[in-house]
DNA sequence: GTGAAAGCGCTAACAG
DNA sequence: CTGTTAGCGCTTTCAC
């Protein structure tokens, strides 16, 4: 291995300057500087970064944290995270906590020395730990909001209004929300927000349980769509989406003539589908990538107030579950 | 930040003593060991790794090089090395290469220092590289076999003789291989694999073009398929084969009345189009739990020989889009 | 502009 | 069994 000192000894100067030249070019003068990069390169000197960290206290390392890497959802996100983190040199850790939020505490601790801030993706855990786990690691937030810790949502309520618009100008007047877990941020968001879109237009809305979000909670959500008479959903996420277009048509149910959905996220799988999923597209790796920006400004100026959140718009991608209402099922539904 | 020190003069004894606590507890008097302990975890303490790995050489962390985060066939992968990983006290640096060869040795080399060894996932890069590769960090190699490297591979032989197995048992005498990447390793093997397997049987087989292992490329296969005349085709993955799938239905034709299609892999989406894929299921997590054990035996004796080749075996998993072939496709296709 | 010295948190000889 | 000493590779005062 080599190290500064070789490369010191090598270029004959002190081993501070060769790390001056890494990490202060400008102060070195030019002619020697140029001879101890060029000897580093030529050595194939790289600093150790984990030394390094020891004595400035950064590691160049990132951690990540979320539910389910195969929640087709998340890859994107975490392929933004990495590319915009390895702009800067940053690597980073991802952690999977398999939907368990117990285990995320204890994570973020046992991660906390090797990073200098987590990335904390759909967090499970409650408020309060959500505190204590910024008071830890700097953390920023994805897809959530808690207190005044820096994060990066995408507007729900918009969302939800782009939907809507969408159904009720295709002329659905009862429409129904398929929730997804109980204690989604993201679910409280869109649920609250489809109230509102939906009193807007005067349509009637049913909330039909509360679903895993995932193809077989979609697949679980079928009878309640099917009882509620509502000629359209809208649906938690797309794997929710996807699962219940798959019973329905098991079912003879046919998608969009006799019921129409619209599902939340664009996963791949919605394009691929026959027929495909319309959905509200939310911006993957513009997530990822804003959220390393946030702890980025958070890591350089920790005291100063940085805008905490930002907020992405999701864009509605009509595919061909939506059409307008079937008359025959209007008469299956008795205002 | 609480250090070794902080513990040491808390319970009255040395930092050494409080190191060999965590290190080799055994050595320690049982009575010390307990209080230093105690103490310890009352104030929180945990080693800093980087500290510790400058003096030791080893880092606690490992390297995970993959082409493409995206592709659902990866995730499970990556959750079974973290899995395996976090039991040994191991984090993961995950990284995607976007499917650009020419990055990965660049990345190995700037991990290296970072990582104890490097798990190489399906790795573009060419035999010399990755020799090169195995010099600058230990690696193993998941889903490829070169030189001597240790590697967990899935038996490809075998899987194409379950596939034949199947489709002869139903009655094709004439299908297709579509192919994927030139330079896959895997789709090699399969190619030859599926070769022995078709000479077993007596029947014969077209080679159907290159395609990329995407969903695209599946569309982009439909042509050659149809053009070819067999009734039924193997596909190098799944996301050719639900492309293929989704392709063949929009021209009308009938999957599996018409043709056949058997993909590889099992990804999720492959068990929730509808007809489902008939598949050969390869083990996924247990690919990533044997590549991070096998790392864990090269780094515990680096020198000793150690079984460096396992194989897994697929799993064929017959659903819809298998069937007898239809007569009239026989018709299609003058012998 | 550059070098010498100190030390980040920890472990590994070496004594005792 | 335990403490002392030295030093991993690097950055950072502080002199010069």
């Amino acid at each position: 291995m080599v190290t500064i000192r070789d490369v010191a000894k090598a270029a004959g100067v002190s081993p501070s300057t060769v790390s001056r030249c890494f990490t202060q070019p400008e102060i070195v003068e030019a002619a020697t500087r140029e001879r101890v990069l060029r000897i580093a390169t030529h050595l194939d000197y790289r600093p150790n970064r984990a030394a390094r960290g020891l004595i400035t206290g950064r590691t160049g390392n990132l951690g990540l944290l979320l539910p389910d890497l195969a929640n087709p959802f998340f890859p994107s996100i975490v392929k933004g995270i990495q590319h915009q983190a390895h702009l800067s040199e940053y690597q980073v850790f991802v952690v999977d906590t398999n939907e368990d939020p117990t285990v995320e505490l204890g994570l973020v601790r046992s991660l906390a020395k090797q990073v200098d801030g987590m990335i904390l993706c759909s967090p499970r855990m409650r408020p309060a730990e959500l505190a204590e786990a910024a008071t830890i690691s700097p953390s920023v937030l994805v897809h959530r909001r808690a207190g005044s810790l820096p994060s990066v949502t995408i507007d729900n309520g918009d969302a939800m209004d782009q939907a809507v618009d969408h159904l009720a100008a295709l002329g659905h007047q009862h429409i129904g929300f398929v929730s997804g877990p109980r204690r989604s941020w993201s679910g409280r968001q869109r649920l609250t927000g489809i109230h509102k879109a939906v009193a807007a237009h005067g349509i009637s809305l049913d909330e039909i349980g509360h679903f895993a979000p995932t193809f077989d909670g979609g697949v679980a959500a079928a009878e309640g769509v099917l009882l509620s008479g509502v000629s359209a959903v809208v649906t938690y996420n797309d794997l929710i989406g996807l699962g219940l277009l798959s019973a329905l048509r098991d079912r003879g149910v046919d998608v969009p003539g006799d019921i129409s959905i619209v599902g939340v996220d664009d996963i791949p799988m919605s394009a691929m589908v026959q027929p495909a999923l319309t959905t509200l597209s939310v911006p993957k790796e513009p997530s990822g990538r804003l959220a390393v920006d946030l702890m980025l400004r958070v890591l350089d100026r920790p005291s100063s107030r940085v805008p905490p959140a930002e907020s992405l718009t999701c864009q509605l991608i009509v595919r061909q579950t939506t059409a307008p209402p079937n008359p025959r099922a209007a008469k299956r539904t008795p205002a």
